[in-house]
RNA sequence: GGUGAAGUAGCUCAGUGGUAGAGCAGUGGAAUCAUAAUCCAUUGGUCGGGGGUUCAAAUCCCUCCUUCACUACCA
């Protein structure tokens, strides 16, 4: 029976290029789940779209002085590029700014609208900083001031750069706005919206009880937030770019960026339905009882998915259908063959770039690898050795060799014509029965989004031609009995056949040729052919190799790039330049610091705690003991025995329970501390002015 | 420290109460239709440690250790 899908994957950020771990966590499994059900006959759609609104993308518009426009625009493009090239295909794929979707701002608008009117909305009146020369209100990331726990002046705003601390910014000292530089901040009030989660709550709940047949990871994360509580949330904020808030009393107000996101889905639908021609048409996708809404996204969108975003469209009080399905995937880390630690993470530059792979590599070895492991259930570290390995073993070794030594044969021996059976013999029939067998354990498998299995299952399958194939040895058989010889080719032909449609929603460019080498005209369309043999007697076309080994260099080259990536990254951290202080101090403030060249006796790692080093460090007149955030940057041993300067006369304080009577003086690289040593020998105890 | 996930063969991973698995890598063989692609055989594991429940535990319970992700500790 043909079921109605509403396919979509988490909008991709307009801030910046695509890389595999997205492919494999969110766009992959959804390109292909959604092949697969077109191919079984559903009418199914695949919704898509950048998400160009909120703050990061306005601070990199800034940073090159240009509209975020520009940006949304760049990425847009370059991510669309990326899909393009790897085959993932789009029913529909707009962005949430006006500069793609005409229809995404009005619907957005409308969401809070409804949500305000059914009383599912709050507001509240707070202070803000507000920026006279901007002429705005700033988010906590352009305010710069000093921190109220250590007194450092280039705080951020929301936590501090040198402590680590956090705070509101409002009890940030004497901010400042880091776009005009010398703007002056008052605080002024400001009205602010809010979603009541607290209210939806229990229609939430009763809801999620009702999805049995959810991944674990995701009801238990649900039920987690559940258990704590869900409270009001904001969903506005003082930002020119994005959906305005429809209100009177909103102006310079939009919304928040986590809120219009998910209407993308829709208005992209919306969209669609247009160029469709029939612009209602998007309603039989949301809000038909009969759609089924599948989500697909990586571990890190659970919330929005499966709380807010429910809530949002619970809270619409009109026909909008909730998700049947989130089947959210695990992440992809990236390690060097060989070497120990390399994890996935965009700042060390541990990254494949979509675009990158594509300049040297065809989609489908991507494809076919990131699916064989695709992360459901745990992470997964993709290497290039082994996807090299993969590829190499199974889908040339055993599936592209089944394929073309079953076509040649055919084409040499039975003048490229699929043999009629004749009499099967016991060993002909077993492996037409596990044909059948792995046709429905590969659909099914398909069908619970475990693709992983799928694959493995129609690897499967060619394995056990190669074995029946060389068992029955036709190369013998063709001289000494035709017919038999002519029932092998039949059945390792209807293998193939077989193999070739259940692929095809993960390699589809490949498996199309291969289609076409079986004699067939036009491309692969339903699953339909899947009940059906190859027909005996139809003529195929002249074999050629569908996929080409790939070599060792080129794979060394790879990872070289990795390594270089990841180590230019390492060795050489950008320091943005922090900005000179304005403010000027006394000499008399100065000498009121007690700095000391101390040396240190002792060190060991705090107990249970990551970043803390107990020191004993000799200031000359006494052994004091300090406790310092070095240990992510120095061993215990690297410290003993260095002199390093120490602010004695700050007043003491308790950490995790120990007294730490001064303060180690150190070179801030980003985060990263630098011990300072003396360049010639000094004892402790020394002054240091 | 809190929360969550994970620890199974050299590597990447399956396996949720019933004789420890796959692929790759390693070793030994066979075959020559096929892009040297295949096939057969074989080495390799106190399933992180310890305790418990059970006739039976990789699997359920307790505890400890380690790793990862968020988070806390940075005077």
């Amino acid at each position: 029976m043909s079921c109605k899908y509403t396919i979509t994957s988490g909008l991709p950020y307009a801030n910046g290029p695509l890389h595999i771990g997205h492919i494999a966590g969110a766009y992959l499994p959804a390109d292909i789940y959604t092949r697969v059900r077109k191919l079984s006959g559903d009418d199914a759609i695949y919704i898509c779209g950048t998400d160009e609104y909120g703050v990061p993308i306005t601070i990199t518009a800034e940073k090159e002085d240009v509209s975020p426009r520009v940006i949304v625009k760049r990425y847009h493009q370059e991510i669309k590029e990326g899909f393009k090239n790897l085959n993932i295909q789009f029913d529909n794929f707009s962005g949430t700014s006006n500069l793609h979707n005409k229809h995404h701002a009005a619907l957005a608008r409308e969401f809070f609208t409804e949500l305000k009117k059914n009383d599912y909305i709050s507001s509240k009146i707070d202070d803000q900083l507000h920026c006279k020369e901007c002429d705005r209100f700033l988010a906590d990331r352009y305010v710069e001031g000093t921190c109220p726990k250590c007194g450092n002046d280039e705080a951020r705003g929301d936590e501090c750069s040198v402590c680590n601390a956090q705070y509101t910014v409002m009890e940030l000292g004497s901010p400042k706005c880091k776009l005009c530089s010398n703007g002056t901040l008052s605080k002024v009030p400001t009205k602010h919206w809010y979603l009541k989660l607290d209210v939806l709550q229990a229609k939430l709940e009763e809801w999620i009880d009702s999805k049995d047949y959810w991944k674990e990871n995701v009801v238990n994360f649900v039920k987690g937030w559940f258990k704590d509580g869900l409270r009001e949330r904001a969903i506005t904020r003082d930002l020119h770019w994005g959906v305005p808030v429809p209100l009177n009393d909103a102006a310079g107000k939009v919304l928040y960026v986590w809120f219009d996101a998910p209407i993308g889905y829709i208005s992209s639908t919306i969209e669609w339905a247009e160029k469709q021609g029939d612009k209602d048409k998007w309603k039989e996708y949301w809000q038909n009882p009969d759609a089924k809404i599948v989500h697909f996204i990586g571990k890190d969108n659970i919330p929005f998915h499966s709380i807010i975003w429910p809530a949002m469209l619970i809270g619409q009080k009109k026909d909008y259908q909730l998700p049947w399905h989130i089947p959210a995937n695990e992440y992809l880390n990236i390690g060097i063959d060989g070497e120990e630690g390399a994890k996935a993470s965009t700042s060390k530059g541990n990254v494949v770039w979509v675009n990158d792979y594509c300049k040297h590599f065809a989609a489908d070895y991507l494809r076919y690898y990131l699916a064989l492991n695709a992360p459901e259930k745990s992470d997964f570290t993709f290497t290039w050795k082994d996807l090299q390995a993969r590829c190499n073993n199974e889908l040339l070794g055993v599936l592209g060799n089944l394929a073309n030594r079953v076509l040649k044969f055919i084409g040499s021996n039975f003048e490229g014509v699929i043999p009629t059976p004749e009499d099967l013999d016991a060993r002909d029939n077993e492996v037409l029965e596990k044909i059948q067998h792995s046709v429905a354990k590969v659909t099914k498998s398909y069908d619970n989004f475990e693709v992983r299995q799928a694959v493995a299952e129609v690897v499967n399958l060619g394995r056990v031609g190669n074995q029946y194939f060389d068992e029955k040895a036709p190369w013998k058989t063709a001289k000494s009995d035709r017919k038999v010889c002519g029932n092998t080719l039949y059945v390792t032909a209807q293998l193939v056949h077989k193999i070739v449609l259940l692929l095809t929603p993960v390699i589809p460019e490949s498996c199309d040729k291969l289609w076409k080498q079986l004699g067939y005209e036009n491309g692969i369309s339903s699953w339909d052919e899947l009940q059906k043999d190859l027909p005996a007697g139809q003529k195929i076309h002249k074999p050629q190799g569908v996929f080409s080994k790939i070599e060792d260099k080129v794979i060394q080259q790879m990872e070289e790039n990795l390594r270089n990536a990841s180590q230019t990254e390492q060795e050489q951290p950008k320091v943005e330049l922090v900005p000179l202080k304005e403010d000027k101090i006394s000499y008399d403030q100065f000498s009121a610091l007690d700095i000391r060249m101390g040396k240190v006796l002792e060190a060991e790692k705090v107990a249970k705690t990551k970043k803390l080093l107990h020191l004993k460090v000799d200031i000359g007149h006494e052994v004091r003991q300090i406790i310092a955030g070095l240990a992510e940057h120095y061993t215990p041993e690297e410290l003993i025995g260095k002199t390093v300067p120490v602010l004695v006369n700050l007043e003491p304080a308790k950490i995790r329970g120990l007294v730490s009577e001064g303060m180690v003086l150190c070179a801030d690289i980003d985060g990263q501390a630098i011990t300072l040593h003396p360049g010639k020998k000094v004892c402790p105890g020394a002054t240091v002015r």
